[in-house]
DNA sequence: AATGTAATACGAAAAATTTCGTAATGCAAG
DNA sequence: CTTGCATTACGAAATTTTTCGTATTACATT
């Protein structure tokens, strides 16, 4: 369950689907029309893809179709982090943090989220000379 | 000089011509040629095209055409990166960061690295409450 | 000057993604 | 039952991205 590479309209979908757990086309539509320009058919030829795809499932008992991701939100994460890593950090997982953390402001308590993570990343793993790809 | 969304393509164009600082065709193309299946043409037609797009420039005094990155690493970096926040973390820088943290395993030195950008982040922010989007 | 080589120019095919129109279907209200 | 409505099914158009074949051009070698 690892290479997926949603296209940027799947992401969007997803996106809903993670947040409701599931969710019928038009619920899904809603959610998308409210922040573009997309028409409801549109919206479902897209989940019919993707259910090909084995992106989600859907429940075909009720007329009214009901869908679920398959794939779980870190799963995509992690890829599309490792993709942008490889392809625009030239593999630096270094480089990657520093470029996140500059994407925009910060607070404060977001910077003390990150600390902690950090803290605890460095109980749980204690290899000092981790793999190199 | 922004919102800067080159392609699959022209991204392992790009990462090429910001190392090399400029090259021709047949230099950028051999570098992809060593990772994937790709005609020479196809490159050139690739670099023609992100010359229209204004992505590179290009000096054309001599025979063969020089070519040079426009925009800036770090701005597509940044676009980027601003992207998948918005499309993958909900907003949350933190989340980010702690997804490209958990992205791979890290070694000592990178996490040394992350801590010291995040002092000298701490340093030269002293805004306790930033901006929400 | 003629020829061979390597480069650019250009158009268009191929592939992938997004979009939507239209038809078919099932359900509920009258 | 019939009409109206909301849904799914399906095909295909439209768009974007990637690919490459062919033509043209400039230069070096002969």
């Amino acid at each position: 369950m690892n290479n997926v590479q949603p296209t940027e309209s799947e992401l969007e979908i997803l996106q809903v689907l993670w947040q409701f757990k599931k969710a019928t086309v038009r619920q899904v539509h809603e959610v998308l029309a409210s922040k573009r320009d997309i028409g409801y058919t549109t919206t479902l030829k897209l989940m019919q893809i993707m259910t090909e795809k084995k992106l989600l499932k859907r429940d075909t008992n009720q007329r009214v179709h009901i869908y679920q991701p398959i794939i779980g939100q870190s799963s995509v994460e992690q890829s599309l982090m490792q993709k942008i890593k490889k392809n625009l950090f030239r593999g630096s997982t270094s480089q990657l943090v520093i470029g996140a953390l500059s994407s925009d402001p910060i607070s404060q308590s977001e910077l003390q989220e990150i600390r902690d993570y950090l803290n605890s990343y460095e109980k749980t793993n204690h290899s000092s000379n981790p793999p190199k790809p």
